[in-house]
DNA sequence: TTCTTTTTTTCGAGGCTCGAAAAAATGGGC
DNA sequence: GCCCATTTTTTCGAGCCTCGAAAAAAAGAA
């Protein structure tokens, strides 16, 4: 009980900032009581600070407000986001701001699969060097990781699979290293920075190479049962037809990504082998020549759209319009694309109220990656470290207690 | 807090039938002394019962147990299940026995908007006339409801819209009625009757006429967040395809439910617009020919079976496998449909493991529609009246209380 | 009849939250 | 410059709740 409001003060300081007491009371619904007394074993075990008067000094009567913040030195974590030939890793400390970011440019398609392991883990090691220890690794990947959060399953960066990030970072730093999808990450970045529109249920799809999904369903991340992330990219759009990254036929992304847009604009047939990658100023001339005259690259996009729209509608059937967050090189061309999809959005069963449909485009994904896999160590961190005790999931707990568990979610 | 445990209790109490004090303690994981306090509250104020010594009469030393089980005569729910042609009503006790049961047939593709709520009212009165008073209503319709439980916004079997049973029987019977979608009762009974194969993630698929679904995700039903009802029969299986009874084209309903089956073996086109009934004998009829030689009956099956495969493949894609109930007259000609499935199945994402994924079959929907009604109603009446104060979530509450809710999701 | 065993109840300790009242810290007005 | 009004924060006691230990109850076994 106590555990859990603990947690709430902890979450309610790190989304507001600056916090004075009675703004906790009224955020959390606590008394002034209790967050006083949750506040001062905060502050006495180091978890929380006092910081003054804080940014804004009002100028009203009475005793003035303290501003709490979370104390950043608390505890400190490190993500990383490991994409096609690119590796980044974020130091954070405990308040959530960013100490040191680095980028690594890596082979990743030719790396085998020790180098591709090392090479996080020196990259960790390398960002963390004299710093003070972390306490948890989030990382964040391109591709299918298993629901355990240990290991990436598949990936469109190299033609390995199974390769264990999670437990590779725990041996070589101590620490937990859950693996995560990066576009399920991206979606935890948005509720945190724009709660007002990403709040329950919304979708986030990253748009480039290929196509990437995470969704946000009843206020939590919905990954699948046995693996992880939504794969939209790779829902059929028509049986049988143009070949996709992954081996299949009439994927989404076989489309709608880059590769499958530039072979339609350069007069490739749909069963041409996809290429391994685009520079995104090839793919800005692409989207001009369609923008400025009909041709085989506004016909590439047309479909492209198409596709979305069929998929977003078949979403949409299923779990019903919510907002939509469209992140990455693709939004650059989000302005063709979108009529397509909302014409072709129409014609679903998910697209009644097309019209009302709202989508959001944020050019530059790797910023959002990284700072959803910031929160997402952080709130692990909290619920492991400074409120423990509460949901213990993956513990092995007495057959009871898990009774128990389905009892409630019965109830 | 002790509303909470108390909620567990009366649950446990309803799954187990019969059970001890000791063996409650078990099940929820509470310490003996919290299950001796709670049931002999519940018991002095009339919601358990003392039943002796239960069936099992225990041949061992000590102190025998005294099983325990919900008064029955505690309250009692009213459950109707609305469908083509057809009108179910249920009284159940408050153990969930059923007590009367009846089925009315009503023209409701003729009927007004007004006929159709006076007939549901009539039904329940008729039900309930000399009974004692009942305390809920739990209403299941064939069609799309609204996320409020109000109304029925759509449904194939009335051309109107926005019928709203909801308030019609609060206004006659004053007493809270939530009108759902009738597939996501079948799921909530699934979980009911075999908590073992459906846990926190399953479907549920009602074939019949039209392709109706009910999703189970993360342990709790899922309806969308506007209307209800997963429309999985309209996904989108061939773009511009077939006409849909929704007046869409290429819907996966289009190609599988009993009218595209019927359709497509009497060798109609697909633009032929769909019939509106067809006898159950009928389909049997085309089924037996369809296994006895080829020809455009078997062909029709297979192309259900097709579309319902890349449906399948779909959600699998977003979903993950995870196991399916198919219910209703469908089932009569699923061993025609499951080869099919499970090779269109194999070739989309969502089928990697496509050998993998358990189907069962159910052939008589009703019964279960009308379980899972009453189970809803009985979980809502625990909620609400047995055990109130727990997650009211639709109160009016000062917002402090509603962002303490929105922190808690975050942590 | 007495002993064992098992279930159920009782009792007291320890936590937790909350409301009310007190204490602290400031601006405003004279 | 002093006192009052106002607002925030802390303190204190009441009231719940759960739990463990011990006691009581209710059988079978010897």
């Amino acid at each position: 009980m106590r555990k859990r409001n603990r947690a709430l003060v902890i979450a309610a300081a790190r989304q507001s900032g600056q916090p004075s007491r009675t703004e906790i009371a009224k955020l959390t619904g606590l008394s002034h009581s209790t967050i006083s007394a949750i506040a001062s074993g905060l502050i006495e075990e180091g978890t929380m600070r006092e910081v003054g008067q804080g940014d804004a000094v009002p100028l009203r009567r009475g005793r003035p407000q303290v501003a709490l913040s979370l104390n950043p030195d608390a505890a400190s974590v490190v993500c990383l986001y490991l994409s096609f030939n690119s590796l980044s890793v974020a130091l954070v400390d405990y308040r959530g701001e960013t100490i040191a970011i680095r980028k690594h440019r890596i082979p990743t398609l030719e790396m085998t699969r020790d180098e591709l392991l090392d090479a996080t883990i020196a990259a960790v090691r390398d960002l963390a060097q004299g710093q003070r220890g972390f306490l948890r690794i989030a990382c964040a990947v391109q591709g299918i990781t298993d629901s355990a959060e240990r290991e990436l399953l598949w990936s469109p960066i190299t033609p390995l699979s199974a390769l264990p990030f999670g437990p590779a970072l725990e041996d070589a730093f101590g620490v937990p290293s859950p693996v995560q999808n990066d576009c399920n990450m991206m979606a935890v970045a948005l509720r945190w920075l724009n709660p007002e529109r990403y709040s329950d249920n919304f979708i986030a799809i990253l748009l480039s190479h290929g196509i990437g999904m995470g969704l946000m369903l009843n206020g939590k991340m919905f990954s699948g049962t046995r693996s992880s992330a939504g794969e939209f990219g790779h829902m059929v759009h028509e049986p049988g037809g143009a070949l996709c990254r992954c081996g299949r036929r009439g994927c989404i992304e076989a489309y709608a990504g880059n590769y499958a847009i530039w072979r339609r604009a350069s007069g490739k047939g749909p069963d041409e082998k996809p290429v391994v990658d685009i520079e995104a100023g090839e793919m800005e001339k692409l989207a001009e020549l369609a923008r400025r005259e009909e041709g085989p690259a506004r016909q590439a996009f047309r479909e492209a759209g198409r596709a979305m729209g069929y998929g977003l509608g078949n979403l949409f059937a299923l779990i019903d319009p919510a907002p939509v967050a469209i992140v990455g090189q693709g939004t650059a061309a989000f302005d063709i694309l979108e009529p397509e999809i909302r014409c072709a959005l129409a014609e679903t069963a998910g697209g009644q109220h097309a019209e009302a449909i709202s989508f959001e485009t944020l050019p530059s994904a790797t910023p959002l990656i990284l700072h959803g896999a910031a929160m997402t160590a952080l709130t692990g961190l909290d619920r492991d470290v400074f409120a423990p005790g509460l949901r213990t999931s993956r513990q092995a707990e007495p057959s009871p207690k898990e009774r128990s568990a389905q009892f409630s979610r019965m109830a």
